[in-house]
DNA sequence: CTGAAAGCGCTTACAG
DNA sequence: CTGAAAGCGCTTACAG
């Protein structure tokens, strides 16, 4: 096996062009590009022939000067707060089922829950021309929406809805609303101290809580005391050490609702250590509905969040602009749904 | 709000371009491409002058244009089985910090665990000339591997190490070595009748309990009627599944390795549904070591695996080699710990 | 430290 | 169905 060591990029010099391709095959340069790009355009003798000579030198088209030439890049750009999430990686497959078989690229980014890294991923992914943007969230700079605004390219917010206008587009779901159903169900059910315990605390978590604990106030059961947050990532770990700290401070709770899944399966996992029984002495509820939350014992009350279909959505929604579309409804609220199971 | 319906890209016509800024700043183009690429090169005065000019006129640069007139496109192709998978994540998390700061834009694709989808994957992002691949494996289809040697780009594949000779560059561990070494562990804690469960059954997983499996044969212990393995992918409610057939068919077995952590949970959810004791009645081990192992309920003997160190050290490769230099360790196996904890 | 010329590899728009 | 010309917006290589 030979290595490569030293060589460290196609310089211009020696690579093969449409216009050998076209040299190669008798015909125009033109020709091959429209061999490639409208073939029904294109006799089938052409064709072949350009085919055949496309194999033989082992053409492969410069993605570069096409977007330069012409008037679209066949790039998405996405940004998302992290690509390690459990919850995004869900939101990701449903753009990229959509966007790959199309022939789009997916240039993807990290903001890691900051609105200034936002910014800049943003800045950079613009010079990339992208044909559309996915863009987590309602909130971002303002010096970023005017970029988005006179980039003018078709632009989906997504996983939120409803908390104020879009730029463009919009899919996703009301996170407040989604908490005041957790918190009916859980007053329905006959719980009357409950706690709330919040990892990451982006805007949706926060919304999430809020719109959580306003149905709480209704009924005359809010406390403050009862509420512990933080902005660390959400771990299952870190369930355990939330759930452990709440009870310090509040040994009668009968509930407790957790931001998302993972949280939750900590606080569960803390709950069998100390031989707390679930949900018979203290009820445990997730967000999200991650795969293992029907599995773990006792299986856990959450939040459907229809996560794949919010990429899916927000991909095709793109899709159907750039085929010139007008869209009746850019905004679009997927819905969540209430899994009402063992632990709550 | 303004909607931008219709609007669905930008023409190059009304587009900013350099040579705007040029003129505005009284410079060259030439000049204002140093200013933005080698800003020490050019003085003060007419740095601020340009970017006074850019601010003033929104002018974002265009990366086709920049790649197709340099020599770099400061792109690097990511090929992974699947983004919405946790091992990867990190993988992922890995090669994004250390490409990101660096400057470089990650093009990222799924192959689905498909030789052939890798294939025309990677054909597709070679049309982008990345200046660096990371693809996951060493087993590819010989004509992307002509394809791959013929683009002479630096590469790096991922995950194993020492199954065959890497095409370029390599980092990873061995996975049979994994699997032999928890094999050793399960023998020395006195598990004779031991089971196998396995998912996906990608090449790795299979070198795993092959590993595993040559262990066992070596002591006598190897039992085909004891592994159980399916191509569905990993997820917690199979791992419970597997365990249930597997217990069918061997209701005498005094321990089960898993192929993966999640496979795992599942096994020990439904040892807590049915009431047998983890380990006393039956131990359970997994492997990667992900996140919520050393929370679960018994805690969770895994083996851990470097994945954010193999994404961050494979980006590293690659960056040093697109600074000119030559790797004296173009191979690298960075190990794993065996994680013993409560549950084998 | 700064600039004029040429060209990267395609596609658009116009013909025929 | 096919082609000749021009140009997309940058950077390289060469000067000075």
């Amino acid at each position: 096996m030979t290595t490569r060591q030293g060589q460290t990029g196609g310089r211009s010099k020696g690579r093969v062009t449409l216009s050998d391709v076209a040299r190669m095959s008798g015909v125009s340069a033109m020709t091959v590009s429209r061999a490639l790009n409208e073939p029904q355009r294109v006799s089938e003798q052409v064709r072949e022939r350009v085919q055949q000579a496309i194999d033989a030198l082992g053409y492969i088209p410069n993605r570069a000067a096409r977007s330069l030439a012409g008037t679209r890049s066949h790039t998405i750009a996405v940004v998302i707060p992290s690509v390690s999430n459990a919850v995004f990686n869900n939101v990701i497959r449903g753009i990229y089922d959509v966007c790959a078989p199309a022939g789009y690229e997916m240039l993807m980014g990290n903001t890691y829950y900051s609105v200034q890294q936002e910014s800049s991923l943003i800045s950079k992914f613009l010079t990339h021309h992208p044909d559309g943007m996915i863009v987590t969230g309602l909130d971002m700079a303002d010096s970023t929406r005017r970029q988005l605004e006179a980039a003018a390219i078709p632009l989906v917010q997504i996983m939120e809805v409803g908390t104020s206008a879009p730029l463009d587009m919009n899919v996703g779901i009301s996170h407040s609303d989604a908490g005041a159903a957790m918190a009916r169900y859980m007053l329905e059910r006959g719980y009357r101290r409950i706690g709330v315990l919040g990892a990451q605390m982006d805007y949706r978590s926060q919304r999430r809580i809020q719109g959580f604990v306003d149905v709480l106030a209704e009924g005359g059961l809010a406390d403050d005391r009862r509420v512990l947050t933080t902005s660390e990532p959400s771990t299952v770990r870190l369930g355990g050490q939330l759930l452990a700290d709440l009870l310090l401070r509040n040994p009668d709770l009968d509930a407790v609702f957790c931001c998302n899944d993972d949280l939750a399966y900590g606080a569960i996992y803390e709950c069998q250590r100390r031989h707390i029984r679930v949900p018979q002495q203290l009820a445990i509820a997730g967000f999200n509905d991650l795969e293992g939350s029907a599995c773990i014992n006792p299986s856990l009350t959450s939040i459907q969040t229809p996560l794949y279909d919010i990429g899916k959505t927000a991909a095709q929604m793109l899709m159907r602009r750039l085929a010139g579309e007008v869209l009746q409804q850019p905004v679009v609220d997927l819905g969540f749904q209430l899994r009402a199971r063992e632990s709550a």
